[in-house]
RNA sequence: GCCCGGGUGGCGGAAUAGGUAGACGCAAGGGACUUAAAAUCCCUCGGAGGUUUCUCCGUGCCGGUUCGAAUCCGGCCCCGGGCACCA
């Protein structure tokens, strides 16, 4: 063993031997349990950075840790390839999306070697492998085909300057970033996929996500946004608008009705009136994101048309109201503002009448200030007068449904996933336009539809619009002259199934095959808090999809997840934009590896962002230093005597106590609770203590040797080249990878005394020691015996003492 | 705006089920070793007072429940994540 210290000849040794030995390459094994770990793979954008190291640091402890304890461990790694920074990096350094991917891949796949993490790297695969993507097509003309994929347009960011499409990251303040013009919204034709018909299921089965963090299901749950209520028809003219609402208790308080802008009788009002179209061209320049549409200012116009109210045939006033969403139910609301906030602001401002029905039980109702959105009992509404607002969202309900003007149904605020991108570098979408077939799935035997990559990026637009190779072709169905679709699947399909793949990335004849019944699902899922809904939602999606292909035979992909926090520098997320980003190369380069992964893990526990300090990783390193030089000073002194556990020192049984309650503490931290800084600051403690021991009898180096191998073993998965080497240095043959977990000697966990701590009304008076076995009056009588005890109690009244079992007596005086 | 988190010393954090607030580490100060520096080792380290043994205050702010609250409840402030085309 050297006596230095030297982290980048030893990392490299013991990387090399993984590699040659395959130590990471697994197969099916029906004998052993599995444990297929996953970190969220990264898009290559050119250099890991820190939230990386961080995610793959926690998964690969996890995965070494289940290694550790028996279990067939999969642990695979891809790269998620296509996206908007490769076209970025096309249009700005004239680089093709291709090379630019491959590249970063290749030294990012560098990159994560050198950190150890134990990937089985045969399995790696990349997004924009048309071997890869080919299965998402052929899954696409499946649901094509099951009816589960329609086409209608919907709005989007449309920048008029660059005559492209914006993502909603390219509109700053309302802006195209590159142009500077008000981006535009534009009606655009779309793919989408049916998620709503699978809302329900995503939303029964976030209950028995029973591994998932308790935010995140609750960030599901009001996503997908369930809600009871009632399609009401308000007759204008002779056409029905139909509104939506939950609170049909309230109808009788309706005052007007408001139509999004691009709802078709808004449209039509314009048509006799410059004003109106006037409103209407305005609202088209606020962006099509959620959080744009409810900060802007609430405005509306008065269309003059009437729709009659379905109880009552009172005409109310229609409005256009720009916060109105056509995306949301059918583009039109009832509004009521004595009870409902919204519309009680838009009522105050434009001076629309504010009819109260719903009262409260108890108390007066007063609309001065906001509107009454409890339930309550009503009042002023005919024939519905003193029913319960619960009772009155069913007779009224009733009423509608009786009269034909209004059904109940369960409504959703989830909507169906848009997969068309305008976008080049992606994934074709596997349809054929035919002038006389319409829409037609490109057949199984063309699949893959490959993205061609030698493209100019001259003109605006994807240049899949302008490559007539790519767009002419001839229709499957009549064989006649066709169009493919040059739009690209959203990235997100991608990335809804690279976790099932990883089980058979090499077959070539099937999207899924039996190894896929073996390793899924994925026992444990670690990745950013961010990706919370968006991604974990449509993955969940996806996952049932290719159940209900017969692909997969259980219901959920993710059994356990894991929500890292943010690597922050200064308090703030690391960014380019804003020059606070430490280089992980740079710190692996100072330090090596395992000293990176120990900082990693040490300063916050994994669902908290981790603030970073470039002076506190120095401490890691010093850690691993002192942690050598004990190994290297316990060796020099030759090989350990056999322990003879009957024969220690009060001293010596301690320390030893320390070991076993050491295993008990990472047990716990690292197995069941993920808090690897409490397992890491409690390894450092035993580190410390071994180090002060100066024990050079027999039994004193037995114990050593034992405190040295545990501390090795409990580190091994954050730090495994340094336990690696001083493991062997100990005197052991094989590669601590191979090694089990250590066990607890319970039998050197018996105290014969534990500590108390004594209150007087709780407040901490005195400390005492008591016999393990001590009795309830025993230890009251040793509390009340304390001389500082005394001078809180004396002259006063002991009303009562609680007595928690191994932890303190209190006791209340008066 | 809406949904979800978080707020503890100079700093990162610990306190797992309501029971010793500040483990472990960083920084800082003092000391040892050294010609010197680095490295290493030892001591101090929430605030105020007393100066060995102790007291009062203290976990974003205000209030409540409890023998006992960083932890539970109500209200408020601030910071972060997401909001459907960043991934």
């Amino acid at each position: 063993m050297d006596n230095r210290y030297k982290p980048d000849e030893l990392e490299a040794r013991i990387q090399a031997e993984w590699e040659q030995t395959g130590a990471f390459a697994v197969s099916e094994d029906p004998r052993r349990e599995k444990f297929y770990c996953l970190s969220m793979f990264p898009y290559p954008s050119g250099n890991l950075h820190m939230g990386h190291v961080r995610n793959y640091t926690i998964g690969d402890v996890i995965a070494r840790y289940q290694r550790m304890r028996g279990r067939n461990v999969l642990q695979p790694m891809g790269w998620d390839s296509f996206g908007l920074p490769a076209e970025n990096a096309a249009i700005e350094n004239k680089v093709a999306p291709a090379k630019w991917t491959k590249d970063n891949i290749a030294y990012m796949r560098a990159q994560l070697k050198r950190l150890g993490f134990a990937y089985d790297w045969t399995r790696e695969l990349a997004t924009c492998d048309p071997e890869y993507y080919r299965w998402e097509q052929w899954l696409f003309t499946r649901l094509f085909k099951k009816g589960l994929v329609y086409r209608k347009t919907s709005m989007v960011n449309w920048d008029p300057v660059d005559q492209t499409v914006l993502a909603n990251e390219q509109v700053v303040d309302g802006k195209g970033w590159r142009s500077g013009a008000p981006v535009e919204r534009r009606a655009v034709p779309q793919w989408f996929l049916k998620i709503t018909a699978y809302a329900e299921e995503l939303l029964a089965e976030l209950e028995n996500l029973a591994g998932w963090p308790e935010a995140v299901r609750t960030m599901q749950h009001n996503w997908i946004g369930r809600s009871e209520g009632v399609d009401i028809e308000f007759q204008v003219g002779d056409e029905s608008l139909t509104v939506f609402t939950t609170r049909p208790d309230t109808l009788m308080g309706a005052t007007y009705v408001a139509v999004a802008p691009e709802h078709l009788l808004a449209i039509e009002a314009a048509e006799e009136s410059a004003a109106l179209k006037a409103f209407i061209d305005e609202c088209r320049n606020v962006p099509v994101s959620e959080a744009a549409m409810e900060t802007m200012e609430k405005r509306g116009v008065d269309t003059g048309i009437k729709a009659l109210h379905p109880i009552t045939g009172e005409a109310l006033p229609v409005w256009i109201a720009n916060f109105v969403l056509m995306i949301y139910g059918s583009g039109a609301v009832m509004s009521v503002p004595a009870h409902d906030q919204r519309d009680f602001e838009f009522a105050k401002k434009y001076q629309l009448p504010i009819r109260p029905v719903v009262y409260p039980l108890d108390g007066e109702l007063t609309l001065d200030e906001a509107a009454f959105t409890e339930k309550g009992v009503l009042r002023h509404s005919g024939e519905f007068d003193g029913l319960s607002s619960d009772e009155a969202f069913v007779a009224i309900a009733e009423y509608l449904e009786a009269r034909g003007k209004g059904r109940r149904l369960t409504h959703y605020r989830l909507r169906d996933w848009s997969v068309s991108r305008q976008r080049y570098w992606g994934a074709p979408i596997p349809i054929i336009y035919c002038s006389s077939c319409g829409g037609v799935p490109v057949p199984d035997d063309e699949l893959p539809v490959v993205l061609p990559e030698d493209v100019a990026f001259d003109e605006t637009g994807s240049p899949l619009k302008h490559l007539a190779s790519f767009v002419s072709t001839t229709c499957p169905e009549c064989g006649g002259p066709a169009e493919r679709e040059t739009d690209t699947f959203d990235t997100f399909v991608e990335s809804s199934w690279y976790y099932a793949r990883f089980a058979c990335p090499d077959n070539r004849d099937v999207m899924l095959d039996r190894r896929a019944g073996y390793w899924l699902p994925v026992d444990q899922y670690i990745g950013g808090i961010e990706h919370a809904i968006l991604h974990l939602l449509y993955a969940r999606f996806f996952h049932k999809l290719m159940r209900d292909e017969g692909l997969l035979k259980f219901d959920e992909p993710f059994t356990n997840l894991l929500t890292q926090g943010m690597v922050l520098k200064d308090g703030a997320k690391m960014s380019k934009s804003k020059g606070n980003t430490v280089d992980p190369q740079a710190m692996i380069d100072q330090y090596g590896a395992d000293t990176v992964r120990l900082f990693m893990m040490f300063a916050a526990p994994p669902e908290q962002s981790l603030e970073w300090s470039d002076t506190a990783i120095a401490g890691a390193a010093r850690f691993l230093r002192r942690f050598w030089k004990l190994a290297v000073n316990h060796l020099s002194n030759g090989k350990a005597p056999g322990l003879n556990k009957s024969r220690l020192t009060v001293a010596q049984r301690a320390l030893r106590r320390q070991i076993h309650e050491t295993i008990v503490k990472v047990n716990d931290d690292v197995g069941r609770r993920y808090t690897f800084n409490t397992a890491i600051a409690e390894v450092m403690e035993l580190i410390n203590a071994l180090s002060r021991a100066q024990d050079d009898s027999a039994q004193g180096r037995a114990i050593m040797q034992e405190g040295l191998e545990t501390g090795v073993l409990l580190l091994a998965p954050i730090v495994p080249h340094i336990s690696d080497a001083i493991y062997r240095a100990l005197g052991h043959e094989e590669m601590v990878i191979n090694v089990p977990w250590p066990e607890v000697d319970k039998s050197a966990l018996t105290r014969e005394e534990i500590l108390l701590v004594v209150q007087v009304n709780g407040k901490l008076r005195a400390r005492i020691t008591v016999p393990t076995d001590a009795r309830r009056d025993e230890v009251e009588e040793a509390a009340l015996a304390d001389v500082n005890v005394q001078r809180f109690v004396a002259n006063k009244e002991v009303q009562k003492v609680v007595v928690v079992p191994g932890r303190l007596v209190n006791i209340v005086v008066s």
